[in-house]
DNA sequence: ACTGTAGGTGTACGTTGTATACGTGTCAAG
DNA sequence: CTTGACACGTATACAACGTACACCTACAGT
């Protein structure tokens, strides 16, 4: 028999093939061996589906979020021990979220296009604030902290470095047709800057390190919390 | 009578006015009086109006970037003056992108969903690598600051932090219908950090400015690369 | 035994992107 | 002047999508 979860469960297993475009009502009905109206009896529709499977997935990052009972549960019950700094409790949380995340290559599509958070989602982020808070930042710094964050605190950044192939610059060269070499010089007089970077810089020859490029980001980010922190740092006094 | 630029025109007006889902072929082939497959004779398809949609965008904010002849350019130029500090010139370079992004809603998603770089979008960031080496910036470096801007390079960022309503907190209570009041007790209880950082924060109460939000994240990220080229930084010594 | 309901099916509608075939006006070559 | 190719718009059609609605059918509670 079908219940929500399982719907959810095979919906993830369906996305994590195809992808979250391809994850249609119709080809998840026939993974399970059913018809397509028989899911819209455990699911809202495809948008609410999708709300779920985030949800499972937070839920494999930090199984403790499921246990959710606001009215027995205390305060403060969601918050990780942070016996270190707590610049090292964020990181690790974060980088535990983005060990997920990698193993579903549509969850950055999903998240980017949720619109409003589930009580689960509230809770992961409700328990990266009180790691901050425990830290002694101060609320508004926790404020700007998370929005700063942005998309990484779920252990992603949008990469938007485009490795272009060799035929795009020779398509870019007012459609005369040029060997490849010769598409080569092409791209380098009209991007100097980007093949000095692709030619210098270590590794980025072939393709880059990404763990170490999120890591190299979430480090600058997290240390400039700290400093803000350890100077009393207040937006009022910023503005303008 | 149609040709590639009116019709991609065309396309951002609607998309203004619709939003990027509801900008259909049909439905664009109707605000110019024109059957559907009419726009098959300019553009290749969907997808690739979108692409035609974001140059738009870029020469909109960088007009410059648009005299592009691989053969007669100079190298570099593209390159703006940067008398002044690089980091100015960086900051002001992004923040005239988040004018023109902020201006056309439909932006983010379609920066976001495009796959492959257009010259001009390559133009748009050699010009941003080049004010970074102008800047003193090892390749190395550039390459990680370039990561690390992320979307951020385009003047935005992914807002990830909901406000949930107090419907949510009622519908979450275990299907228990609360009064609004009773909700938001729930809300505070299940959520402690989430409250505590809403209720203190300054501005955080209402709606929070965007722009200082931006701001605060560009100048932690521009100041992070600052500071990492003035110490000599090397991604190499980095390595575990 | 009766009846409501949970959970599945079947059919159908409106909407999407776009392939294919078809016109028709313009302009260059013979 | 004719002709024929080509650029540009049209008409029709298809496959796929999400999902509303009506229906069946088996089991639970009274």
């Amino acid at each position: 028999m079908l219940t929500t979860p399982s719907v959810t469960a095979a919906a993830v297993e369906l996305a994590d093939e195809v992808g979250l475009e391809a994850m249609t009502m119709r080809r998840l009905a026939q993974a399970l061996g059913v018809t397509p109206m028989a899911l819209y009896k455990h699911v809202d529709n495809r948008e609410k589906l999708i709300d779920l499977m985030v949800d499972q997935l937070v839920l494999e990052m930090a199984p403790e979020l499921g246990e959710h009972d606001p009215a027995s549960a205390a305060p403060g019950a969601n918050d990780p021990d942070v016996s270190a700094d707590w610049r090292d409790a964020l990181r690790e949380q974060i980088l535990a979220a983005r060990a997920t995340m990698m193993s579903h290559p549509w969850s950055v599509e999903a998240i980017q296009t949720r619109t409003l958070a589930t009580p689960i989602v509230l809770a992961y982020m409700d328990r990266l604030m009180g790691i901050m808070f425990r830290g002694g930042l101060s609320a508004d710094l926790v404020h700007h902290a998370m929005h700063t964050l942005s998309t990484r605190m779920w252990g992603f950044t949008q990469d938007v470095l485009p490795t272009p192939s060799a035929s795009d610059a020779a398509a870019e060269s007012g459609g005369t047709l040029l060997s490849e070499e010769a598409a080569l010089v092409s791209f380098a007089a009209s991007f100097p800057n980007i093949v000095r970077m692709a030619m210098t810089a270590p590794g980025a020859a072939g393709q880059c390190d990404a763990d170490a490029e999120f890591g190299f980001a979430l480090d600058i980010l997290i240390d400039a919390f700290e400093q803000r922190r350890l100077s009393g740092w207040s937006s009022i006094s910023v503005h303008s």
